[in-house]
RNA sequence: GCGAGGAUGGCCCAGUGGUACGGCGGCAGCCUGCUAAGCUGUUUCUCUAUGAGAGCGGGGGUUCGAAUCCCCCUCCUCGCGCCA
């Protein structure tokens, strides 16, 4: 949610993002029309308040000292049933007035590219040293503005889903015959290199100073829908028939909301968690996209990093949250680009987002494997995450950035290190979790 | 699932119908020659703001007036039962 004494002040700046972003202006036009409406509503009710107390207390007065208080408990009936009357009317417009509001989109950063479509994403740099196989290349050298290093290959490695098949790794069919598309049965070593992924990222994080949870995995629906968007409840989430129960889509949001409500202390920032859980997507609005295999799931493990943060560290930390995926994905050997999305694909909540998109050479392009967002302190104002200072409480700012996501790695490691024999090399540190170095 | 007890400001805690007591912590100031103590004020949210309203787990009710009485719900603690 986004600052109402701003927008009051400043409603220009509110305008702008929400053009850039290419939302209308409807929202913030019907948010100034309602909240004058609530203002007037709530300064008659509030009127009325006072003069019903005032002569409550003559009325206790009056008969305190043996009198009769009729006349007053009349008077203070009749301005009873106005206020109630007046009441129902600012709850209405109280409730129409947080909804328009939570459409508001969050203030972008000056450095977000202002367009429409993903491919107008900004590229920020490359890292590592890509397999690209030669028809892949014009490709691979304009989505990193032919700064991507790389080796030209002269076959196509196969891809994800022949190799789940040949080596045994996953079962589709009998995952469809019980659950529908999307899901899949793991099985035995790509099932190992899942653990050893989240076995990893774990360890990562915590030498990285972060705090490891494994939160709930389901949540009601007013944490959670103070957690996100509007547009996470229409394409991702799956809700549970019989209880105010939500599966979560990703740790981020247990995480968040977590400290709903909370005053910290100065002392007590920043704070950094990473999330170990499963993920659970609807990907309703993803309805023909990677429809084979695992690259796009009803369900995954991920490691996710969080920060709350002080106002002033927020787009420190967003440089550091993404450097740590980019660390992680050096480790694991795995080429990446980093691209800031353009104005026109953030969600409500993001000031500014990078993705980290990894080459997966049998696609012969770069696909999303993490997202590193500031959501600035929209997230934390939705929630009331507030921290004490001199000058009275403020919202902190919150980030958030994929550490390990386990489908998509396996599937980009199952098409980078393809072994001429037809097996799977497993990165260097990884086999100390999983305990054998390649998957045949 | 059953029984009992709980939920009050950042934290602790008092409050059986008259408009939230006290303590701790934080912040600001005063005083004091000394790693300290004392004193005063302050501490949540909202509003067209020298003023006012709301707020005692959530929702409803009774009443001139509810933290307090009544109803429904949520969560926590303890005991019993069940259980991977």
């Amino acid at each position: 949610m986004i600052d109402v004494k701003l927008l009051r002040d400043n409603p220009q700046q509110y305008y702008d993002s929400a053009r850039k972003r290419g939302f209308g202006k409807e929202e913030i036009d019907r948010f100034f029309m309602l909240d004058e409406q609530w203002r007037a509503v709530l300064k008659e009710v509030n009127d009325s308040r006072k003069e019903r107390n005032n002569l409550s207390l003559q009325a206790s007065e009056t008969i305190k000292k043996g009198g009769s208080a009729e006349q007053i408990k009349e008077k203070v009936r009749e301005i009873n049933s106005r206020i109630a009357e007046r009441e129902t009317a600012l709850k209405t417009l109280e409730a129409d007035r947080e909804a328009v509001l939570s459409l508001i989109p969050n203030l972008l950063h000056e450095s977000v590219v202002v367009a429409k479509g993903d491919e107008n994403d900004q590229f920020i740099r490359f890292d590592g040293n890509a397999r690209v196989f030669r028809d892949d290349k014009e490709e691979f050298l304009r989505s990193t503005e032919n700064k991507g290093i790389f080796s030209l290959i002269e076959k196509r490695p196969d891809s994800h889903v022949d190799v789940e098949e040949r080596l045994d790794l996953v079962d589709l069919e009998r995952a469809a015959k019980i659950s529908g598309a999307r899901f899949y049965f793991l099985k035995n070593r790509l099932l190992k290199l899942e653990l050893a992924l989240i076995n990893y990222a774990i360890d990562f994080f915590s030498q990285r100073a972060f705090t490891t949870v494994s939160p709930p995995f389901m949540m009601n629906y007013d944490p959670l829908s103070k957690a996100t968007d509007i547009e996470t409840f229409k394409e991702s989430l799956y809700k549970l028939e019989n209880d105010d129960l939500y599966l979560i889509s990703t740790s981020e949001h247990p995480i968040a909301a977590m400290l709903k409500d909370e005053i910290l202390e100065e002392g007590e920032l920043p704070l950094r968690v990473a999330g170990i859980s499963p993920c659970f997507r609807r990907e309703a609005g993803a309805h023909g996209k990677d429809t084979k295999g695992i690259f796009r799931v009803h369900h995954f493990y991920k490691v996710e990093q969080f920060v709350f943060c002080k106002p002033e560290h927020s787009w420190d930390f967003h440089e550091e949250l993404t450097r740590n995926t980019e660390d992680l994905l050096r480790s694991l050997e795995i080429p990446f680009r980093v691209v800031s999305i353009c104005s026109g694909e953030l969600s409500r909540l993001n000031a500014k987002k990078y993705d980290i998109e990894a080459w997966f050479p049998a696609q012969g392009k770069f696909r999303e494997v993490a997202s590193s967002s500031n959501n600035t302190d929209f997230q934390a104002r939705s929630l009331n995450i507030r921290y004490r200072t001199r000058e009275g409480n403020r919202f902190v700012h919150t980030l958030n950035n994929t550490g390990i996501a386990t489908t998509r790695i396996m599937v980009c490691i199952m098409e980078n290190f393809q072994t001429e024999s037809g097996g799977i090399r497993i990165p260097k540190a990884l086999i100390p979790y999983t305990g054998f170095e390649e998957i045949t």
